[in-house]
RNA sequence: GGAGGGGUUCCCGAGCGGUCAAAGGGAUCAGACUGUAAAUCUGACGGCUCUGCCUUCGAAGGUUCGAAUCCUUCCCCCUCCA
């Protein structure tokens, strides 16, 4: 592939390429060009949005480059005190280990183990002695470490910044000269460190490297950043018809973004896509397809297949799913609906149960029900059901 | 150390003695519609043994027939000055 070409490919969803003029001429060198991404051990449980980063170091394998997955190991030790506002604590090196068993596991998926180098900076950190340090720490300055916003704005406001903090971009830099890297990748709030790396290399007698950076990717709500205290997140390891569902409800612009960041079909099929959809398709089966193609990629064709099929089956001709959980209540002289829904957590309250019943949302053996007060006779299975997306399969006795 | 502002239901944010389970917005949930768990519209949105009752407005006390609203003490945030 020419070098255009290649540099389309790197473009592509990528927020930020430092310096393009210098990455074309690495890129016309002849060799593989040795690519960096580190990942700091501290989530274990992944979601879409770490997975933007993954995707693009695949794109960089399948161009033919070196692709490092770099545990930071040692830095998790420190704490990396990017985008916060308070002291981050740090981890043991057993939750680290840990961490970063679950994290190779679920990269894996993403990225081609035969082209990965899997690198630990603690092998160089730890050799590290004070003096080593102290001459790394020499090579920076408090003025440029306070251009960081998030340091500078804890500056001013008055609140604590640990010196070690300070060390948190010097290491991942310094994790470039180690590893001698051609360009590193990050997510755009990495800016900062990886220019750090930049400079480093440069004080160590090397090249500097590039920076990309890729954008963080929205959470479903297609406001706020991805993340799993937001609520708004696709986890890797949930259920097929998880994903899928949670996919198919993201809205028909929002579609686009995710199918930059997160699909690997070629650009040339996506511009085809938008043509389609402006000349009146559907942007329904554009997202359906890209549904498929995560939940594929994250289990299997044959399950992706089949969360297509469970969704269509329930939401366009309103079935009952197949495995819905069972539940079996005591209650001899049976009991109201109400409490029914309460029992099996179809609803968080008794409250909230009459509500539902009062607002036609629910179902009993595919009936709507309207009388609030009905009582079930002891016995079943009942098949209620709340909304479009709760079953339950009650028994009492 | 000094001066001031504030803590309200999941979040933001009104209320400032009764008409307050507490405006409005967001989130969420349900319904309608549909091409989807898109968009749009409608409704609900503390709990319960549900035409009533119980618990909530930083915490604990107090005043009052009656307090989220007034008083006291305490805890926690924020802004400005030194």
């Amino acid at each position: 592939m020419d070098i255009k070409e290649q540099l389309e490919v790197i473009r592509r969803g990528a927020e930020e390429l430092i310096v393009e003029a210098e990455l074309v001429d690495r890129l016309g060198g002849g060799r593989p060009l040795r690519v960096k991404a580190g990942f700091d051990p501290t989530a274990p449980d992944l979601h879409l949005g770490h997975t933007v980063l993954m995707n693009k170091m695949r794109q960089f394998q399948e161009l033919g480059h070196q692709v490092i997955f770099l545990v930071g190991d040692f830095t998790g030790l420190i704490g990396d005190p990017t985008g916060r506002n308070a002291t981050r604590p740090p981890l043991t090196r057993e939750q680290i280990a840990e961490n970063a068993k679950t994290y190779q596991a679920q990269a894996f998926k993403i990225l081609d183990p035969g082209k990965t180098e899997l690198a630990f900076n603690s092998i160089w950190m730890d050799k590290f002695t004070s003096a080593d340090m102290i001459k790394l720490a020499a090579k920076y300055n408090v003025a440029r470490m306070l251009e960081r916003d998030d340091f500078s704005k804890r500056y001013k406001g008055g609140q604590s910044i640990a010196i070690h903090e300070f060390l948190y971009p010097l290491v991942q830099g310094y994790d470039s000269v180690a590893l001698k890297s051609d360009i590193e990748l990050g997510g755009t709030d990495q800016k900062f460190n990886l220019l750090v790396g930049r400079e480093l290399q440069k004080d160590y007698g090397q090249r500097p490297q590039c920076v990309l950076t890729v954008p963080l990717l929205v959470g479903l709500d297609g406001e706020k950043k991805m993340s799993k205290s937001a609520g708004n997140y696709v986890g890797v390891t949930e259920s097929p018809d998880q994903i899928f569902g949670k996919l198919m409800s993201i809205s028909d612009d929002l579609m686009w973004k995710y199918i930059e960041l997160l699909s690997f079909e070629p650009l040339s099929t996506v511009r085809k896509w938008r043509q389609d959809v402006e000349g009146g398709r559907n942007p329904r089966d554009i997202k359906v397809a890209f549904a498929q193609e995560i939940v594929a990629r994250f289990h299997s064709k044959a399950a992706a297949d089949k969360a297509l099929a469970d969704f269509e089956a329930r939401f366009r001709q309103g079935e009952v799913p197949g495995d819905i959980p069972d539940v079996r209540i005591a209650a001899k002289d049976g009991l109201a609906l109400s409490q029914v829904l309460k029992q099996a957590n179809l609803t968080a309250s008794t409250s909230e149960a009459l509500r539902m019943i009062e607002q036609g949302g629910v179902k009993l053996d595919g009936e709507k029900v309207s009388d609030r007060g009905l009582k079930l006779p002891p016995g079943g299975p009942y098949v209620v059901q709340v909304g479009k997306r709760k079953f339950a399969k009650v028994t009492l006795s």
